[in-house]
DNA sequence: TCCTTCGTGAGAGTTGACTCTCATGAGATT
DNA sequence: AATCTCATGAGAGTCAACTCTCACGAAGGA
C-alpha cells in the first residue's frame, strides 16, 4: 500500500514513478484528454498503482507540469540584462501565460481540481512565483528594502494577475482571443508594476 | 423531455423551476454541498427533471446565485454620493469578495466547472461585471471617453482582480486569510483604477 | 536456493455528473 | 367525461475520481 518510502526494491519504484510522471507529461504534449484512467493506461500501470504514487490527479499533472517548465533564471533568461522591472515582469506574464495557453487543457484540470479541494494544495505552482520572484530581483534592494510591505504587496498584485486563472478569466468571461488575453494581462501586470516603481522614484 | 418552453401547463413548470432554484439557494445558504443530488432531494423532485430544466450543475448554481446579489446600484448605495472612482472600486471589490467569501463552497464549484468547461459558459456572472460597470461610471463620461482603449482596459485589468478566483489565489496559493486576501485585492483594484485616472489628470 | 517482503494488478465498490428510456398520471382540450 | 399531451419519476447506464481488498510474483536477504 505504501510505496514511495525509501526501503528497498528502490529502483524499481522510481522506474514506476518515473514512467507515471512521463506518461502524464505526454499525455499533457498531445492535448489528449488528462485522466487518470489514461496516464494509467499510457504508463502500462494499473491506475491503482498511479494512485499509490499521486494522491490525486491534479498532484500527478502538477509535477508533470513543473518538469516541463524551465528554471525562472532560464526563462527570463532573455531579459536577464534588463533592470527594468517592468520589462522583466511583462515578459515573465507574456511567458507564463503563453506557456499555460500550450497545454490548457491538463492546466484547467488542475486549477478546477485545486479550486474545489483547497486543502489539497500541497505543490503549489511554484512556477508562478518563481518567475515573478525572479522578475523582480532587481527592486529587491531598492523598493524590497526601503518598503518591503509595499514589495510584497506588489507580490501578491501580480499573483493574481501573472496566473492561469486571469488567462482563463479574460478568455472565457470577457470573450478575448488567447493574443489579445496575453496582452491585457501583460499590461495589467505592467501597470502594477509601474505603480510601484513609482513609489520610490 | 423538453419542459421549459411556453406552451401548455406553464404555472406547474414554473413552479417546479422555482422550487429547484430555491432548493439550491437553500443549500448555498446553509453551506451544505452543493451537488445535484442534494438539490433535486431538497426540491422534492427527481434528479432527471433537474437536468431538464439546467443543462448542468454550474448553470443552476449560477441562475441561484444571481438571485441572491442586489442589483449593482443597490450594492453600492453606500458610495452613491462619491464621485471617486477608486473609493467607489475598492468598495465594490470589497463587497463582491465579502459576499463570495460567505458562499464559498457554491462559488468554488461554479468556477470549477466552468473552468474545465469555458463552452458551456452561458450565463456569464453578471455580478462582477455590473459592480465593476457601475462603480466606473464617474469615469464614463471622462476616461470612457477621452481614451476609450484605456477605459476598457481599466475594466479587464478589474474583472481579474475583482473576482472569485483571485480571492481564491489570496487564500489558497498565497495563503492569506480570508480578511487580508480582500485587503490585497482591494488594494491592488485601487492601485490600478489610481493609475488609470492618473492618465487623465 | 528458500523464504519473506512488498510493489503491483485485478476488480469490486462509492459518489457525483450526466444521459436516456419508459411508464405514469395529472392538465389541458374538446 | 373521454382523450390526448407532456411534465415527471424511476431506474439503468457511462465515465471519471477515488478507495479498498486480495492474491500474485518478483526482488532481496539468509
Amino acid at each position: 500500500m505504501t510505496a514511495q518510502a525509501g526501503t528497498g526494491r528502490t529502483n524499481q519504484k522510481q522506474r514506476t514513478r518515473t514512467a507515471i510522471v512521463a506518461a502524464a507529461r505526454d499525455l499533457i504534449g498531445t492535448g489528449a484528454e488528462v485522466t487518470m484512467p489514461a496516464i494509467a493506461r499510457a504508463a502500462l500501470v494499473s491506475e491503482a498503482t498511479a494512485y499509490r504514487y499521486f494522491p490525486d490527479l491534479p498532484s500527478l499533472i502538477s509535477e508533470a507540469l513543473a518538469g516541463v517548465w524551465p528554471p525562472p533564471a532560464e526563462a527570463l533568461a532573455p531579459v536577464a540584462d534588463s533592470a527594468d522591472p517592468v520589462e522583466r515582469v511583462a515578459f515573465a506574464c507574456e511567458f507564463l501565460l503563453r506557456g499555460i495557453l500550450a497545454r490548457q487543457g491538463s492546466v484547467r484540470a488542475m486549477i478546477a481540481a485545486t479550486i474545489t479541494r483547497p486543502e489539497t494544495v500541497t505543490t503549489r505552482p511554484g512556477i508562478r512565483f518563481g518567475l515573478i520572484d525572479h522578475a523582480l530581483l532587481p527592486l529587491e534592494d531598492t523598493l524590497g528594502a526601503r518598503d518591503p510591505d509595499g514589495f510584497a504587496q506588489l507580490k501578491r498584485d501580480l499573483a493574481v494577475v501573472v496566473s492561469a486563472e486571469a488567462l482563463f478569466t479574460l478568455t472565457d468571461l470577457c470573450g478575448l482571443d488567447p493574443d489579445e488575453a496575453i496582452t491585457s494581462a501583460v499590461r495589467t501586470a505592467a501597470t502594477l508594476t509601474e505603480a510601484a516603481v513609482r513609489a520610490i522614484a
